[in-house]
RNA sequence: GGAGGGAUGGCUGAGUGGUCGAAAGCACCGGUCUUGAAAACCGGCAUGGGUUAGUAGCCCAUCCAGGGUUCGAAUCCCUGUCCCUCCGCCA
């Protein structure tokens, strides 16, 4: 959420860098509300000073055994109007705040200005895409020779399943632990956190009320309040500080964890649907960093490079673009993007994303600490792949492979493959 | 699944209808004392919102959440959530 006081003080200037992220703000409508707001707020709250003092007059008069028929009769009315004012208020209130909550988070200025993924700016490249002098075959190819299994995972849960066996199960878990025992290295905390959480959650992060369609909602018979398929570890790693004042000794929290994530893929029909780079459900090491306001944007270079090392540890040539505004996501002030080069594809794909979120999730979820000078602020949180498993096994799985369809396994995942060096 | 107990400020914990935003202790901050520190003593110390030029003042709201009773609710009633203890079941 953006500060409401930046949005009422400054609606035109929030407006147009909104309006860099393809977000069109109603200014009109929002003053107009806030017109309402202001009058009405400021009338319900005269009404409750009078009927707070006359009510502490009523109960003196009580104890002096005064008669307290007259005063009764002046309160009932009071009364009655109260409570109108107030269900007035909260309903206006309410209608501003889902508005609010709509609303995407800004772009920091170092954000490049643009309108789509072709503003990007590709800010570095890393390692060069190997040259096959051999016919060289894709994923989907490779992968079912040693375990990746689409029929099977289809049979169980429809398109955009997958089966691992074999070979393949076995690279994609040492996959997992490399990549963590690398995060914990790196200076993250291990952790595992549950894979359904409540809508308030997805709220905090920002993924609810707007993007419900993503998510996959279980709702069982006698429950009250629905459960949510996390789509991301963000949410659960971010929100442990929800509600939380933070010492300043405690700052940054740096988490990670080895979640499932299932995403609906609502919108993407057709897109990317030959192979495992698009699924309903696949693992991912997440990085999280709760931090100091003033330490945000280093932690995110400092993040951008920690998602790096894995690719670098595993020799997989890279790029690295700093997406543009009307590229960046809800909750994003600014956002780098990880794009592994699959040659199967001849092209750079997405791996991994590290984004600033500033304060816009610490204010829906009002996770502050006490600054030098005692006041309380907002924290910025961060979050980012650390990488994408599925993913990188793809690319593990093109960039490695030998003239005969076999797979070298990059040494740095050999010590969690039981010996094995090659999968044929 | 059955039976009971609970949720109060950063933490512990008192408070069963009015003057309670809330005792006390701990923690924290400032001061006195001290060569310095500790101890002792004195003082300060919740959050959100509104108004405002204002991190001044004033006002409103908040004692798990949502409803209700009442002129008035931390306190009484209803519903929900979460936690704890015991029994049952269970990886």
């Amino acid at each position: 959420m953006l500060d409401p006081k930046l949005l009422r003080n400054q609606p035109d200037d929030v407006a147009t860098l909104l309006a860099h992220k393809n977000y069109q703000l109603d200014v009109i409508d929002f003053k107009n509300l806030e017109k309402k707001r202001k009058k009405i707020q400021i009338d319900t709250e005269t009404l409750q000073a009078e009927r707070n003092a006359k009510s502490k007059q009523f109960g003196r008069m009580k104890a002096a055994q005064e008669d307290t028929a007259q005063l009764k009769k002046t309160l009932d009315v009071m009364s009655q109007q109260l409570k109108q004012a107030e269900s007035e208020l909260d309903m206006l209130k309410k209608i501003i705040e889902n508005k609010e909550l709509d609303i995407p988070n800004i772009p920091h200025k170092s954000t490049p200005i643009g309108k789509n993924e072709t503003d990007n700016h590709i800010i570095k490249h890393w390692g060069t895409p190997h040259a096959f002098d051999f016919d060289i075959q894709d994923h989907v190819a490779l992968g079912k020779l040693y375990g990746l299994d689409f029929e099977a995972g289809s049979k169980l849960s429809g398109a955009r399943f997958t089966v691992m066996r074999g070979g393949i199960a076995t690279l994609h878990r040492a996959l997992t632990q490399f990549m963590l025992n690398l995060q914990i290295k790196q200076g993250y905390e291990e952790c595992y956190t549950p894979y359904l959480v409540h809508e308030n959650a997805l709220k905090n992060t920002g993924q609810l009320p707007k993007f419900e369609i993503d998510l996959f909602k279980i709702q069982t018979n006698n429950e009250t309040q629905a459960h949510y398929l996390i789509p991301t570890a963000e949410v659960p790693l971010t929100n442990l500080a929800a509600n939380k004042i933070l010492d300043l000794a405690q700052l940054p929290i740096k988490l990670t964890a080895h979640t499932p994530c299932f995403r609906s893929e609502a919108g993407s029909y057709g897109r990317d649907t030959r192979g495992m780079i698009r699924q309903h459900q696949f693992d991912k090491i997440e990085l999280v960093q709760i931090t100091h306001p003033d330490e945000s944007f280093s932690a995110l270079e400092e993040m951008l490079c920690h998602a790096e090392n894995v690719l670098k540890a595993l020799n997989l040539p890279y790029r690295v673009a700093a997406l543009c505004s009307g590229d960046l996501g809800f909750s994003a002030a600014k956002t780098y993007d990880l794009e592994v080069w699959l040659p199967g594809q001849q092209k750079y794909r997405e791996i991994a994303s590290i984004s600033n979120c500033t304060d816009f999730q610490s204010r829906r979820m009002q996770t502050r600490f006490k600054n030098m000078t005692g006041k309380i602020e907002l924290v910025h949180t961060l979050n980012g792949s650390g990488l994408a498993v599925g993913r990188t096994l793809v690319a593990i799985l093109e960039n490695y492979q030998t003239n005969e369809g076999h797979i070298h396994i990059p040494t740095a995942l050999q010590p969690y493959c039981n010996g094995l060096t090659i999968l044929k």
